[in-house]
DNA sequence: CCACTTAAGCAACGGTGTTGCCAAAGTGCA
DNA sequence: TGCACTTTGGCAACACCGTTGCTTAAGTGG
């Protein structure tokens, strides 16, 4: 919880890495820097100067002289690092590889059983990330790291249906499946590939991804498919809870003494939403959907709201229009659909777990962390040096 | 949003201000603020000195000894500091004197109108905190602020009922009285006080007074008086939201096409819970107060939940049961009401909106907070020193 | 060609937490 | 009573952070 001067220093380093990941390839300036962040001019260059000894940041030409000597750009060095995500989806595998700028760089899905144990899971995923790695490693599969002689994999986010515990990176019960239940994959998996791994639910990282798109703000990502969960971004940052467990939105009521719910209660919005799905009424479901997502935005006083999964994908539209309808009477509030890559949103935001650190996007700690003295030695958030 | 070595500076000092504050009486020593902050035992050596050297802190004979020289106790200086807190509500108007460690040493309570205008309210508020400072101040009424010369008052924190314009301390539509749109109370106010002022929502305030007698951890606080509102304290900090609007909880819909609110909308809980309470069905009230809260509990997994305002006052009891009947099934969290002072907690957290940012207990900020330079220069976050 | 403007680096500086060492103040056993 | 040991807390030197004051680089415009 003490900060320090190396901290300080990460903080701000952070600060300039995240301006100049969101530039993207039009660039920033020095200056540009310095007023995004409110430090000094120079505290920037002395920043800038490190983070482009490291080779993280590079000058890419220069702006029109506005009567004096012209800004140089600044850009993010895109291959200067790398990440992993995994998307372990009860009937699917994708494992996805991605830069620092948070491009897909490379990608493999296959058909997986979760049903199959955890320990053909893990093989299976150690696998797939020795595959990936090979292909889209140009040095070849040699290398201390599963053939990462070439580029510099920085961690493993894995993605998954909820609940789990993110802070010990457990899973817990997955429905279904009662093996997973209290499975150290994280360790585990750190263990097989020698890389630091975050472990987080699948709502959790498709909304990191979504947030480090856009600017930082506050939104709620809803994702309906066999399930209904959300991704929370709360002031630019994930928002987990003190348990790690928040976002659990498909089991909010909102008509007492509705339908029963698997979770045993009646009227929540997911059985209110499913069964309207399972009878052909998209638009029953849209506004099911449109009611929670009002009380969203009221209670958490949200600035707009994504909507994505299987069923969303599927009529887009239809659902945007219809949680739009019971919204917009109250509040001038964006809704829109996720970039429709399908799932592999999933997995580009889990790879995200492990960049969005370096980018100052994960600083809210809830108290539970404070108190927990974090992962194993060498598995924790890594940097970049 | 760039951090320097003041800013370093004053985030440490704040977890030592916030250990010392919450260990109150019984005191804390120089090794444990430094185990409980994951500072250098030198460091906090250092922060103390000053510290002490300020008035802020003082030692408090020694601990027994473990087989070596004993700790040294160290306590905070109630008296060190003051800041008042304001509950302007509907029909009343309540100003209170809290010192630093949190204790009410002074308070007034006297029937106002709203609707008698901003000028006659503000004018109001003004001589009762006149009249209160002169009783509290043994040092009579000179002194350049309204006779403060012997208490050093830090500022002035406001409680209203919402919507209100926390950022830019302005006042937005309270029901009834129009007149109040757009009225930018804070500045009124610290103009004529000649100290800080901070606005808040009712809930909000009586939240974060909450917040400083626990520990710094997660809850929502369900206000039943007029309305129904949340105050939402998320990882030890009060949460606002993106536009400070946060806790409107009253408009939650847990009945699709329910009875019409005033709102507008159908089925929320503020109507469902309000028509109970008048056909004198607390239970059933309360049952409708528990879904709403385990909603809030799924939802952003927090760790307790705390009830008041004047009709859980009438039967605290009966409500603490009734919602915990509904929250049992599905977590173990623990219900509790806010303690019985009635309205006073309004007004003794509202002093705490001026003493939290000592404690670190403002850090979370919103994005909107980060492109805003703050409110007038001399009104800002005051510190001590 | 030169005055002016704007961008960025160099050097010195104040101030942060850290490290290494030492003094102070107890306990417990011979 | 004396002495070894443990624990607490301060002093001094240090490395390193962003800041300040100034200089150099690189343009524009009359």
């Amino acid at each position: 919880m003490g900060a320090n001067l190396p901290a300080l220093r990460s903080h701000n380093a952070a600060l300039v890495l995240d301006l100049l990941r969101t530039a993207g390839e039009a660039g920033i300036s020095r200056l540009e820097l310095a007023e995004g962040t409110g430090l000094t001019p120079q505290a920037v260059s002395k920043i800038v100067a490190r983070l482009r000894e490291e080779g993280t940041v590079e000058e890419a030409g220069q702006r029109a002289s506005t009567g004096g000597k012209p800004r140089t750009v600044l850009r993010l060095v895109p291959s200067a690092g790398y990440a992993l995500g995994v998307h372990l989806d009860r009937d699917e595998l994708t494992v996805v590889l991605v830069d620092l700028a948070g491009t897909r760089v490379a990608g493999r899905k296959v058909p997986t059983d979760l049903g199959a144990g955890t320990e053909a899971v893990v093989t299976k995923a150690v696998a797939e990330v020795g595959v990936l790695l090979a292909d889209a490693d140009p040095a070849g599969p040699t290398g201390p790291v599963l053939g990462a002689a070439g580029l510099r994999v920085l961690g493993v986010g894995v993605a998954m249906p909820g609940p789990l515990d993110h802070f010990n990176g457990v899973t817990q019960r997955v429905t279904g499946f009662p093996q997973w239940e209290g499975f150290p994959l994280r360790d585990v998996l750190a263990g097989r590939l020698g890389l630091p791994v975050v472990l987080d639910k699948d709502t959790n990282a498709a909304a990191l991804g979504i947030a480090l798109r856009g600017p930082g703000d506050s939104f709620a990502y809803l994702h309906l498919g066999t399930g209904l969960g959300a991704g929370l971004v709360l002031g630019g940052v994930l928002y987990r809870g003190a348990r790690t467990d928040a976002g659990e939105f498909g089991h909010q009521v909102i008509q007492l003494d509705g339908p029963l719910c698997t979770c045993g209660r009646h009227g929540c919005i997911e059985v209110l939403c499913l069964e309207a799905v399972a009878r052909g009424d998209i638009a029953g479901a849209a506004r099911v959907l449109g009611v929670g997502a009002t009380n969203l935005v009221e209670l958490l006083d949200i600035e707009r709201v994504v909507l994505g999964g299987r069923v969303v994908d599927a009529a887009a539209d239809e659902f945007v229009r219809g949680v739009r309808a019971v919204l917009a009477p109250l509040a001038d509030i964006p809704v829109t659909a996720a970039a429709g890559d399908g799932e592999q949103t999933v997995a580009d935001g889990a790879a995200q777990l492990v960049l969005a650190p370096l980018f100052g996007r994960s600083e809210a700690v809830t108290p539970a962390a404070a108190s927990h003295e974090g992962p194993q030695a060498n598995h924790q958030a890594p940097e970049i040096r």
